[in-house]
Parts: structure tokens; C-alpha cells; sequence
DNA sequence: CATTCACACTAGCGCTTGCTTGGTTAGCCT
DNA sequence: AGGCTAACCAAGCAAGCGCTAGTGTGAATG
């Protein structure tokens, strides 16, 4: 009846999906629409996913999934110092926005949408995000970069860092590079 | 047929409205589960409300309406200075989640599900509110109290604001007051 | 050449949706 | 007492929903 592998057929309509599912959400996409956007009829759509929940799922998955190797590729490519880690991690949340912007979207509007299990399981995968910009703040609020209460801070910039979502270019004028070095720019104690 | 004032039938069902909206989002809101919610048959909410989605909109607006109100009322109450202008924000913006947290919600979370009209009636409202902010922020900028881009800093703030709503309990240990203060004080270059 | 397989199609079932209609009730004003 | 009106109800319509069943097809596999 249908698979669940990630066959690159299957990436492309998930690709399709997300731009749907942002401009109409979730519920108000239906899967006639969805279909038509990828060049087949509503019931070939069963074939590739089991059901409209899994499409969701898969959308969120990629995304979250490409955040993260970009986040670890980022901070292995860049210096030790807290300073530039940081800075590391904000032009990897950026940049993913050039290719993945649908999907962080969806990511954020759309999570409660999620049945149970999706939810658990990408939980997990959102976790790890987090907790990777938890380790760097960590780090910076040690070495007196940052101030601040740990908790505070990490809601604080997590919420400026979601948000980019609804107002940043990635193809305008301030590069992912450019602007992540402001951020972290605007979080730092200045030097004395 | 129906009516469109603000009664205060109407204000009580707009609040139980908004309860459900975040508990399912509003798509997944039927009209048969909110008149359930409130007590009467589907049928008999037309008396109230135009269509379905006169009631998001009303949703919304009471939520914006009371933020700024009691914005306002905060400026006018504080001290002159900046630090005290942007603390007052802060505070006020945190006890409006103590009584219109779904609301606020909602108007995250559901904003594209306007229509043409609402939307654009609504923006307006929004815009007064993040204008508001933007003075403040703007004085704090020229005193030196903060630093960064204008733009940049803004965007920021707003993020870190609405992100609260996610995770903010005003009933717990941290009094909106409170952490209104630790807020600013993160956001300020340190006195030296 | 026969079989299998991924992928697509047609057709439609069973159900839910937002909303309408036509009529009833209870309280207020004169 | 009689009229007015806001508030409600029962019943149901037309449209649209997610999803299933059964079939066809062309390319790869034995």
C-alpha cells in the first residue's frame, strides 16, 4: 500500500508540502490541494504518506533535521572562543532560512497539529537544537561574555531567534554572516 | 439577524472563544464545539457573531485593545526616565498574560486566518502597540542605555516578548514586576 | 517472456463542516 | 394587557473533507 522511506520523490513533495502548508496552514490545506500542487491526484498522494498527519511530520522533520547538522557543521568549522561559537550559531539559524525557511515556519505554527507520537519524536530532535544553543550560551555567560540569569537568557534569545523567521531576508541586504555578528553584537557586555 | 455591538454577552463568549482557540486551534474549533463551550446550540451563535470568523477577530481585538490600554496606562503612571519607561512596557506586557494570555495566543498563532478586512482593521491596532515600543526603545537608544541597530533591536525585543507567552507562568514564582526589570537590565550595558 | 514493483489513476463512501431557516421563549417598556 | 426585542432552539442543507478500494502502466528484475 505505501512506504516510509525518504526516497528523493518523497523529499520533493515534502518540499512542495511546506510551501502549501505556509501559505493556507495545515488544516486548511487539504490534501486535494496538496496533490494538485505536485502534479497527482489526491489518492496517489496515500502511496508515498500514510496519512495527512505523516506529511506534517515529514515537513518538520527535514527541517529541524538540516537546522541541526548545519548548527554542528558551524561550530566544528569555527574557533573555540565563546565569542565566535556564538556567532557561528546565530549565521547557521539564519542561513538555514535561505533553504529551509518553509519549514521552520511550519516548525513553529503548525506544531500542535502534531499527533502524539510525531510529537515525541521530534521533540527529541528539537531538544537537541535547543540544547546546543544552550551549551554555547552556557559557555559565554562563563567566560563573562553575556549576563544574565541562564534561564532568562536562553528563553530570551530563543524567542529573538524564532521570530527571525517572520521578518528576515536571507537574499537581502545583511548577509546571515553580517547579521549574525550584530546580534551577538547587541547580547554582548561591551568591552571596557 | 444579528448584531455586531460589544454587549457583554458577547465579551463572555468571546472569552470562552478564545480558550478553545488555543486548545485546538481555530480551524480545528467547530462551530458546534463552541456553542457547546458556551452553553447554547450552534445555531444560536449566528445571533452573536456574523460568521466564524468574526469571532477570531473579536478574539483578537479585546486582547490588543486591553495590551494597550494598559501599555498606555503604564507609561503615564512611570517615571520619565528610560530605564523606567522600558521596565513599565515590559511589566505591563507580562500582566497582560495574566488576563488575556489566550488572546495573545491566539493573535500569535491564528493571524493569518483573518480575512482581508479584520486583518487589516487589526494590523492597525498592532501596529499602535509595537509603535508604542518602538518610541521607547528609540529613547532608550538615544540615552545610551542600550545599544545596536535600531531595526535590529526592536525586531529583538518584539521576539523576545511575544516568545514569552510560550513559557511565562504570571501565576508563578516571578512576579510580572519582577522579571520585567531582569528583562531590561539584560538588554542595558552595564554601568561601569 | 513472466513477474514484480513503484507509481499513478478513477470513483466514491461516510462523515463533518459552516451556516440558514423558521419558529419559540422570557423579560422589559408602555 | 399587549407589543417589542434579544436570545435561543431544532432541523437540516450543500459543500467539502480525509481516506479507501480497485485498477492500469511502464520500467526493472528473474
Amino acid at each position: 500500500m505505501n512506504v516510509m522511506n525518504d526516497s528523493p520523490r518523497r523529499k520533493e513533495l515534502t518540499r512542495q508540502a511546506a510551501q502549501l502548508f505556509v501559505q493556507e496552514g495545515f488544516d486548511r490545506t487539504t490534501v486535494r490541494m496538496l496533490a494538485e500542487e505536485m502534479g497527482i491526484k489526491s489518492g496517489s498522494l496515500f502511496h508515498h504518506f500514510r496519512d495527512k498527519q505523516e506529511i506534517l511530520a515529514a515537513v518538520i522533520e527535514e527541517g529541524t533535521r538540516n537546522a541541526l547538522a548545519i548548527a554542528h557543521a558551524a561550530l566544528e568549522a569555527c574557533d573555540r572562543d565563546p565569542e565566535a561559537r556564538l556567532q557561528a550559531m546565530a549565521r547557521a539559524h539564519l542561513e538555514t532560512l535561505l533553504t529551509d525557511r518553509n519549514a521552520h515556519v511550519v516548525a513553529l505554527y503548525e506544531w500542535r497539529r502534531l499527533d502524539d507520537d510525531a510529537r515525541a519524536h521530534l521533540g527529541h530532535l528539537r531538544d537537541a537544537y535547543e540544547a546546543l544553543w544552550e551549551t554555547v550560551i552556557d559557555e559565554a555567560l562563563a567566560a563573562g561574555l553575556i549576563q544574565g540569569d541562564r534561564f532568562l537568557v536562553s528563553r530570551f534569545v530563543m524567542g529573538a531567534l524564532n521570530w527571525t523567521v517572520r521578518w528576515y531576508d536571507p537574499e537581502g541586504e545583511r548577509s546571515p554572516e553580517e547579521l549574525g555578528r550584530e546580534l551577538v553584537a547587541m547580547l554582548m557586555v561591551p568591552r571596557v
